[in-house]
DNA sequence: GCATCAACCGGACTGCGGTCCGATTTCCGA
DNA sequence: TCGGAAATCGGACCGCAGTCCGGTTGATGC
C-alpha cells in the first residue's frame, strides 16, 4: 500500500531500472490522454493498462491504485501549489498577515479544484486524510490559524477549514447546487472570519 | 435507481405483495445481525443474500444499493431525531434561540455519528447529498442560520457546517486523530459561534 | 375454485479494482 | 563477453457491487 508519489521524471537519485522508467512515462501519458478524451470516471485501470500497452501487474506496481495514479497527475500542479505556499509571493506566501494568508489559500486551493476537481475527486477516494498533500494543507492552515487566533483550537479549525476545500462538498456546491465560484470563495473568507474573530471557548451547551 | 425508503414496517397503504414484505424483513434482519457480528464493512452484500436466504436479484431490487440498505437500518433512528428537532424539546426542538438551537443541533448529530458512523459511512457513498436526510439538515441548518445571523450566506453556511457532520470527517477526527467526542463538539459550537457572530460580509480578497 | 397476469424471485452474468505468480528482462560483477 | 540474481512484466485470477432475464408465485376477477 506504501508507495512514493513519483516526480514527474523519475531522476533524481534514479534506482529505476530502465523499462520500469519506460513504462511510467507510458502510463502517465496513457491516462492523461484517456482522461482528457472521455473524462476521468469513464475510465478503468484496465483501459489505462491497455492503451499504455502494459500489464495490469506493472500498471499496479507503479502506481499502486487509481487514487494514486490520479496524485501523479496531479503531482507538478501540486509541488508548484505547495511551494507558492511555502516560498511564493504574499498574500499565498509568507509575509502577509494570517488572515489573509488564509483568505488566500483558499482562493488558491479553489481555483485549483475548479480546474483539477476530477482528479482530485479520484484522488481522494478511499484515502483521505493521511496523503501528503492534506497532511501538509493541515499543517500549513494550523499554523496560520493559531498565529491569527491563538484562543481557538487550530487543530479542529483547521480540519473544518479543510472540509470546505473536499472535492466531495466542491463538486456538490459547483454542479449540484450550482452555486458560482465567486460564492464558494465568499463563503470561505466567511468561514475564515468565523473562525478568526469568533469569540473562544464557544457557549457550552452539551446534550 | 429511485426507490422509496422503506419504512420500519411497510405498513400503511401496504401495495406490498406478502412474499416481498416477508423477504425486506428477512434481509433486514440478517444484514442487522451480520453486520453487528462482523462490522459492517466485513459484510459483502453476497453475504447478506445468503445469509436471508434470498437472491441478489431481490435483495437489489428491494433496497437498491449498499448505501441504500445501511439507510434502511438507521431509518428509525433518522425518523426519531428528525421528530425531536420538528417537534421536540427545546433547544434541539423549536422554541430556542437560533443558535442554541444551532448547538444543540450538533451535539445530537454528533451523537448519532458516534452510534452510528459504520452505517451512516455506508449509507453516506456515492449519494451523498441528494439524500433526503441530508437534504432535511441542510434546510434546518439554513432556516436557523438565516435567522441568527441575516446576514450571512445561509446556504452556504449550511454546507459549511455540515461537512463538519460527515461521516467521513467525523471518522477521521475520532478514529485518526483521536480527538475525543467532547473536543469535536466543541469545535462544533466553535464554528457555529464563527457563521452567527462573524461580521459580513468578509473581507474580499479575490485571487 | 380457477384462469390470468403482473409482480416477484433467484442465480448467472458483467465490469471493475486490485492481487498473484511464473516467465522474462535488466543490471552488475567477473 | 557472459552468467546469475533480482527486479520487473503481464495476464490470469479473485471478490465484490450491481444488472438481467427466464421461471415462479401470489393477488385479482370471474
Amino acid at each position: 500500500m506504501a508507495f512514493d508519489l513519483p516526480v514527474t521524471q523519475p531522476g533524481g537519485d534514479a534506482q529505476e531500472r530502465a523499462d520500469a522508467a519506460r513504462n511510467r512515462r507510458k502510463i502517465l501519458e496513457a491516462a492523461q490522454a484517456l482522461f482528457a478524451e472521455r473524462g476521468v470516471e469513464h475510465v478503468s485501470m484496465d483501459d489505462v493498462a491497455r492503451a499504455a500497452c502494459v500489464g495490469k501487474g506493472t500498471l499496479y506496481r507503479r502506481f499502486g491504485d487509481r487514487a494514486s495514479l490520479a496524485y501523479a497527475l496531479l503531482d507538478e500542479r501540486e509541488r508548484v501549489l505547495q511551494e507558492a505556499i511555502i516560498r511564493g509571493e504574499p498574500p499565498l506566501g509568507p509575509g502577509a498577515e494570517a488572515a489573509d494568508r488564509l483568505c488566500a489559500f483558499g482562493d488558491a486551493m479553489l481555483d485549483h479544484l475548479e480546474q483539477h476537481y476530477e482528479l482530485l475527486w479520484e484522488a481522494e477516494r478511499g484515502h483521505h486524510f493521511d496523503l501528503g498533500p492534506y497532511a501538509f494543507r493541515r499543517t500549513h492552515l494550523a499554523l496560520l490559524l493559531r498565529e491569527a487566533n491563538p484562543g481557538c483550537d487550530a487543530e479542529i479549525a483547521a480540519e473544518a477549514l479543510l472540509a470546505l476545500l473536499s472535492p466531495t462538498l466542491f463538486r456538490h456546491l459547483r454542479l449540484e447546487r450550482g452555486f458560482g465560484l465567486d460564492r464558494v470563495k465568499a463563503g470561505w473568507h466567511s468561514a475564515v472570519a468565523g473562525w478568526v474573530g469568533a469569540d473562544y471557548p464557544a457557549r457550552g451547551n452539551a446534550t
